[in-house]
DNA sequence: GATGAATGAGCGTTCATTCAT
DNA sequence: GATGAATGAACGCTCATTCAT
């Protein structure tokens, strides 16, 4: 593909798809437009159902001008994926990084499940589309991105691991199916979180008590 | 479309879709190859990635002849997302049923977990395609089918309230996001699930020992 | 084609569609109700925009009976140009031959005119069929009619031709443009003619006299 | 449909088909050329066993591309059929206009025939095609063009009213069905007009010789 | 004689992609 | 940087035709 500002074919090192410091160039802007239009086209109507057209309309321009910025709609696809999954990451990393210290296990698990949940229901396009489509990628793509998705596991994993060491989790509990139903319960929110009935905050806060503590009305409480 | 049969229009009436005890005619054959075929590949590439000539190739005609059992692609999708949503929903009805009166709500509960994710892994093309491409279908269809989705959370949730309000579930649990996050949990197994690695029946044990007992080492235990 | 009472390939040596004495073997009636749907809806549609099914279902029957009375959709066209244009020629001829000897050439040409008109509106979907669909035709089916055709534009000729040998057409008068413009004045009324508007004969009667007096006012009369 | 060069999407306010002083943009000529290769083949073969394919041969270009400048088949029926009866109405309309004031109705009804006749044999395939395979058009689409070809009957009808009111037609003839008649013998010309045998002119000639004189030598001439 | 079921060719249409301007 | 115009491949679908029953 034609890249305008030298950049390299790969993935942009960005942290996070809006966060880059400034569009200096139109040709910034326009790459930009044309991801955001995507990743929203992708999260709603899934890869193979949107057309370049849309895009380019969403993005305001003509469906021709794309390929100025993109070799083709795999590459964006690839792009939207990139940056869903590390928006998330780096969400919940960021996040970590600024508990205290002296925080507890518990608590730092629960700064990832808000975290996590923010990246995906907040500012989310990028990673909402990520969950989505991801399942039904033809087998090379998602290859592709398979070793970014198993660091964020791995990332995950080893946090209950530690807590497990800790004493803060039971040495019963199987640490790898637990990952998956944790996240599998956060990611699963794309398909019916409407705003306006739980803030965010309180669905993070419902999940991490639910996760720790359970639902049994215990005799002995 | 023709019906050769002279079987109303509508669903089948079918419980579970391989369950039809003989398929007589020839032409109900067909129909199920074809059936099964689609829900194989919605599943796995979602329903625009999925052509009718890669249905008919898996169910051994040519395209053409698809439309001598159902009148367009949407009408294939229509009656594979409804037998999808029925056998979940009566494998776990059927289930529950055959538990005995005195088994606990935590019990039920157990059970209805069980058979939903027995359903999804196990014989679950229907079923998982369902789960996957629901999300993106495009509003008029999805309206067609919300009826029966809500029948069916408003039977966990029925479940969940029976068991709260024999007090086995905490007051302060709200049952609404509960029920979401079981939900999710469950379904997002077909994103991962590797029979080769855990049996369904032990990975309905786990979700249910986090949902009820939560994995917090607690000071009291 | 399979020709169940062994007649030969070719057209039916019938005078006119449904003059047939008796329709003695069951063959025979399907065979008919073929022509008679094929014939109306050929008209009302043309003729690719017919379909096989149509034309079953009208004559009640499944698309593949067909094949046992025809070889193919050509030959069904086949057939009904046959007979179209034999219903309006054994009309004339009909009707011509039981005038009166002493019948004056003006009314042998008021009667063909009669005549032409009565086949084409009252029980002419064959012949009707013939006159909207016979210009769009692949030359090589064209080509096959073209003689009956011939004939019957001859048969007009030769009648006005006689007619102004007698002395009863103006020398001036060239005869194939007026044959044609006749023709096409009758032709045309079956893109208009409404029986509740006009009965046949009373149109006729107004043909005949425009051609035959014009429509001037003349100073001398 | 895409429209590029910003004009409304109805009918063009063309007078004739090929009359645009100039076709400036290169979307204008292929427009022209899609729309001048469907009418001839309209002609020719009727709407329904004319394919996207053959029209866009005869325009030079790929069947895909038609769907740059017509949002469907029907759409370019629908301007073809609208230039068609807009040729010849205009011509006829011009054609009287350029009349001296002191012209007789018959001089007046001579060059309505003339001007019908020159817009449909001499420019003539939207026209022709118009007249071939209006009858033939489903309902739906026939509705939406019935008001401007009522306009064009109702044209005629008053300027052989006209005429008769102003005595140069006698009082017994009635003009509804003159008018068909009148019509279908100049609209059948499309059957069987070859030029080489017959100038346009003279045709047009003898049509108004026959219509106002008759054939009929009377013993008072 | 008739039909249920299938087929292959081709249809109108869409869409990712290209490229001259 | 962007676009108008075009293309080729493929799509969902239709239809004349075939043939075992």
């Amino acid at each position: 593909m034609k890249n305008a500002t030298g950049r390299p074919t790969g993935h942009q090192n960005a942290s996070a798809p809006p966060k880059r410091q400034e569009l200096e160039t139109k040709s910034d802007l326009s790459r930009k437009q044309i991801l955001d239009a995507a990743a929203k086209l992708f999260y709603e109507q899934g890869y193979a159902a949107t057309t370049l057209r849309q895009i380019a309309q969403k993005a305001s321009m003509k469906a021709g001008s794309i390929y100025y910025h993109f070799g083709s709609k795999d590459e964006i696809l690839d792009e939207v994926l990139h940056l869903g999954l590390e928006a998330v990451f780096s969400s919940v990393r960021d996040g970590l990084r600024e508990l205290s210290d002296s925080a507890s296990h518990r608590e730092r698990i629960e700064c990832a499940i808000t975290c996590h949940l923010e990246a995906l229901l907040e500012h989310g396009d990028y990673t909402s589309a990520n969950i989505r489509i991801f399942g039904q990628l033809p087998k090379k793509l998602k290859l592709k991105h398979l070793r970014h998705r198993n660091d964020y596991g791995a990332f995950w994993e080893q946090m209950f691991l530690d807590a497990q060491n800790a004493g803060e989790i039971r040495r019963d509990i199987v640490l790898q199916p637990l990952r998956m139903f944790v996240l599998g319960a956060l990611n699963w929110t794309v398909e019916w979180y409407d705003p306006k009935r739980f803030p965010v905050r309180d669905l993070a806060d419902r999940v991490a008590l639910l996760i720790f503590d359970g639902i049994s009305e215990h005799a002995d409480n």
